[in-house]
DNA sequence: TAGTTTATTGTCAACTATGACAATAAACTA
DNA sequence: TAGTTTATTGTCATAGTTGACAATAAACTA
């Protein structure tokens, strides 16, 4: 498996897995935002990326395994993505850059929620896919609690859990409005929306008083 | 077409056309909630249903039929459901019991917010199916509207409209979530974060000072 | 009973998707 | 050049999906 043996026999022609597995999933990927997930057929996806449906099978495997792998390289995109804004944050008032960022950022693969979402409603029959999922949603959250937790430190937890599924709820409804071609309208108002919900963390003297 | 037509002729064998129609759509929905939009082949729906497959077709048609009739269907029943639902809102902090209904009553029917999920994925491709979807969201989003503006009498429009989509975006989303196991977990933090956003409907003096 | 309409069953053909594998070509090194 | 590994092409069998239609059975009335 490894080309870090010894050079006792010859060496073999040098692998692409890497290149044609980063082009079949890309493929997979456009596909997916065009087709579905169930619609994107091996033969589809082989077409989009140029090579035939066989070579398809050779570097990723079968229909599962592609899947899984294209769930690992949205996650992966995501959490890169996530580390870069999170990185760009201001030390005060980040919330309010991660909201304009969230929502009126628009990124190189805009598509990214949208496979996330036909990825989350594939889980329903493979495990695997769920565990990863699952995984992936905790962490956003978790991540933007971290966020609220910087700005407002005298919220309780329970109140910056809230807010943070708030927030993630607003996000990924809006990239699932994409097939209704609704998202850009709504933007704004899921925008205004999360903010509205941040400002109920912010210590208020009627709020203390309410408790 | 008509049975009121003068008996000039024979009669003939009584259609069951509504009965298996309605057998049929239920079947579909089954399958969509088990196996998605997509995986529901027509065999499928067939044996699900207990007729023959070309029953089915006789009754409700081909694929593309028998999707808006599903479409048609459960928008049907969404807006009977929200018809008794509004209808039993009390007079006054009618929002309250709102989002309880929405965030914890189960009604008959579980699945159908996530076929109107899978229904809106399917959009992509299909017109009609589009129009259809795009009425109904906007139409639930205005009937929410409606509910907040009689509660909050002196809330701006604007605000209303955003904090409509945001209890549609929370309820929405919890949906999704069925696949990954994770929508009870997070229903206490959906309706709280609805809770919130519309707490910030109401006039205080810190927020008429704010303007 | 005859006639009409619908229900029901069964079947055929075309197409698509998938998995498996054989065979050839290419890259590389000793 | 020989030997090794991988890339690439091509093909086959199988199963599943769909549309179309023929043929039969059943219900009903005059």
């Amino acid at each position: 498996m490894s080309y870090v043996t010894i050079n006792e026999f010859d060496m073999p022609r040098p692998s692409l897995k890497e290149e044609r597995t980063e082009q079949v999933l890309q493929a997979f990927q456009k596909c997916v935002a065009r087709y579905g997930l169930d619609g994107s057929s091996l033969e589809r996806i082989a077409e989009e990326s140029g090579l035939q449906r066989s070579l398809v099978r050779h570097f990723v495997g079968n229909r599962t395994d592609l899947v899984h792998s294209l769930a690992a390289r949205v996650i992966e995109q995501s959490d890169l993505q996530w580390q870069l804004l999170i990185e760009q944050l201001p030390e005060t008032n980040a919330v309010d850059t991660l909201l304009q960022c969230l929502f009126f950022y628009k990124d190189e693969q805009p598509e990214t929620m949208l496979i996330v979402s036909s990825l989350i409603s594939a889980a329903v029959r493979d495990d695997v896919l769920k565990k990863a999922m699952q995984k992936w949603f905790q962490q956003f959250v978790g991540d933007i609690e971290k966020i609220l937790q910087r700005d407002f430190s005298t919220a309780s937890k329970e109140d910056i859990h809230n807010t943070a599924f708030g927030i993630v709820s607003l996000y990924l409804n809006l990239d699932s409005l994409t097939p209704l071609d609704l998202d850009d309208h709504y933007r704004p108002p899921a925008h205004k929306a999360a903010t509205k919900l941040v400002s109920t963390l912010k210590e208020t003297e009627s709020d203390t008083l309410l408790f």
